[in-house]
DNA sequence: CCGTATCCATTTCGATACTG
DNA sequence: CAGTATCGAAATGGATACGG
């Protein structure tokens, strides 16, 4: 006799992957890194509306998951270089194709928003 | 002289739908909906580990952005159906391919992982 | 059957201050 | 420059109880 399993593992396992790589700052870095490498302040201004703070911990997640790599060059000032590895270039295309859904449907959402508001 | 633009506002837009319609419950119920039309009660017990509260919070916000259609039996006991609206078909390649995406590449994150927490 | 309402613990996240 | 540490407000989400 098995203890009953409330739900399957890996179908949990992929739904915890894609929360974190499928949020909002995730997928605006993943963009960004895409055009090629940047240094951490050059992400922030490129991203815009992002605090350091969910910054750095959208970086050090997307680093732990193996989609990102990140270079510390020993120089003071120091300079720390983030680019994506090619687990993340796999990542692109999906991701572009996500982003773009959105975009071209954002006109409707807004609107079927505004229509079941009323 | 113009006051300062913080964040462009299109982009702030679609960074907000991306992640409502990415959320882990989101994708779980547009992929269920992909098969065809199901009740509450069903797509809860298709999904799995999401709770009644969560399930009815994604639904209505499915809803609301108009890719999800919810139509009420008037019977007693009620009977409620969701299917996928024609804009929440132009979802499901996408949603399909992150999916995909993820189950993929599960096993090489897990094992970047444990790596970096050595 | 299909919800809503309430409570409560946990998590999230911006702001701020500080460091090598 | 590229973070870390800390704090407090706000949101999240499970559990539970209740209603049409």
């Amino acid at each position: 006799m098995q203890a009953p399993v409330v739900h399957d593992e890996k179908t949990c396992q992929v739904r915890e992957i894609l929360d974190r790589v499928g949020d909002k700052w995730s997928l605006a870095v993943v963009n960004e890194l895409g055009n090629g490498t940047l240094r951490f302040t050059e992400l922030k201004r490129a991203i815009g509306g992002v605090s350091q703070r969910m910054l750095t911990a959208t970086l050090r997640n997307l680093e732990r998951d193996g989609l990102v790599l990140r270079t510390v060059h020993p120089v003071i000032p120091p300079r720390v270089d983030y680019e994506l590895s090619d687990l993340g270039r796999t990542f692109l295309q999906t991701a572009w194709s996500l982003m773009n859904w959105a975009n071209d449907h954002a006109a409707d959402i807004i609107a079927a928003r505004a229509r079941y508001d009323t």
